[in-house]
DNA sequence: CGTGCGCATTTTGCATGCAAAATGCCGGCG
DNA sequence: CGCCGGCATTTTGCATGCAAAATGCGCACG
């Protein structure tokens, strides 16, 4: 699918970096946690120097905080962080929605009829492991539709940032609903080549996601303290 | 303690990044050329890991190729890669304004007046190097007035890119007196809050600068030979 | 005379070692 | 009893060394 981000394993740093990467963005590495460089190599069994650089570039893509002769932590997003960059997610899907309107296929937009229609399977089943699949190849089929590596690699880029509060939502039915609806909306207005009307489904089933973490994160739900990031 | 001096220069790696990044940026090191280790090491100082460090940063960030085993050289932008860079920038100045508006205060609108009215002098004096001074002051000013560091970080970052190109512009004088006229609207819109005119002049703005720079391009004027980046 | 193979050199990539800064602890002092 | 200062330990940051991969050249062969 994206050949440009890299057709070989481009070294060990690209490598540990990816590793590390999810395990952030899984939550297997709590938020606020320290990141020590000797037993972090021992665990990932490599040796300091490419764990150092893959944590330059995460610290780079703002998954985690680097201070100063200190070493690396885990970001703990502040309630303004989580807002500002649910505004720039917001504002790039737009963004891609808008190229995406005016570029894809009929067959982009048959393949993308089918991922949704899997989806709504999935969501039948309230299959959320499934659910959570098919949402982000939809979401990467309508980035590559909009024809902009640039565009798609920065949205990658910042998504990476929430997408571990991401994973916890959806486990409210209602909002669930809602969302599979926005979907709908969203394919519509694909089909009709509806610039507007797309940009705006996107925009608000970016706010609902905004809103739906906001709540975790007010209830403590997301972190147990907060410091800020 | 006191947090509030943690400007420090956060190690050797960013004072490199931060070195090659101007000198990519400023065209001392010319587009294709390759990033030799051993050799910049030298010049700069400094030993090879905090190099290889900022190197790496600097392929993440867009400015460099990084070849699997073969280095890094400096990126050569295609036309493609240009017109996908100034899609997103456009996007993001677009959202900026929006947020802009809505949120600059008055002392911030009128600060940027005044940065507006000593643009006008540099260009009164077609003094070129205070123009170019400016006109970045005023856009910074903007994305300051936004008030979301995600969004100035993100396209801090995709302007670096382009930043190179476009200290070439705006040697034509036609092209020079409609970009002042677009930087007229946008202080009009700014002081009306008018986001939509705002959003408009800006991508205007931004279109402008992209047939400028690519009419270079095809000119032949910024890369003797072009390969794909 | 052109082409393909193989060796030597160069260059990157990774590991390790050493020095400096920070943290935590302990004892002494107010 | 609490606090401050200094020492030991831990941890980061940078330099260097070594191995593997790539490049370029020369030589032999077609």
């Amino acid at each position: 699918m994206a050949e440009i981000i890299s057709i070989a394993p481009q070294g060990l740093t690209h490598q540990v970096a990816a590793r590390l990467r999810t395990l952030l963005i899984e939550g297997h590495i709590a938020p606020g946690a320290k990141l020590n460089e000797r037993v972090l190599a021992e665990q990932l069994r490599v040796s300091r120097t490419p764990l150092r650089e893959a944590i330059k570039l995460l610290a780079d893509e703002g998954l985690v905080d680097l201070l100063p002769n200190r070493g690396a932590v885990a970001v703990m997003l502040t309630e303004a962080d989580i807002v500002n960059t649910f505004e720039v997610l917001a504002g790039l899907e737009a963004l891609s929605g808008q190229f995406a309107a005016q570029r894809i296929s009929d067959e982009e937009l048959a393949e993308l009829r089918a991922l949704h229609y899997e989806m709504l399977a999935a969501y039948a089943r309230r299959d959320l492991s499934n659910y959570y699949r098919l949402n982000a190849l939809i979401h990467a089929a309508i980035n590559a539709a909009a024809r902009n590596p640039v565009l798609a690699a920065t949205y990658a880029r910042i998504n990476a940032r929430v997408q571990s509060l991401r994973f916890r939502t959806n486990q409210n039915d209602a909002k669930w609903q809602r969302a599979v609806a926005q979907h709908e909306q969203m394919l519509t207005a694909l089909t009709a080549r509806d610039v507007a009307a797309l940009g705006r489904v996107l925009v608000e089933h970016l706010h609902d996601k905004l809103g739906t973490v906001l709540e975790l994160l007010r209830a403590g739900e997301i972190y147990p303290a907060m410091k800020k990031a």
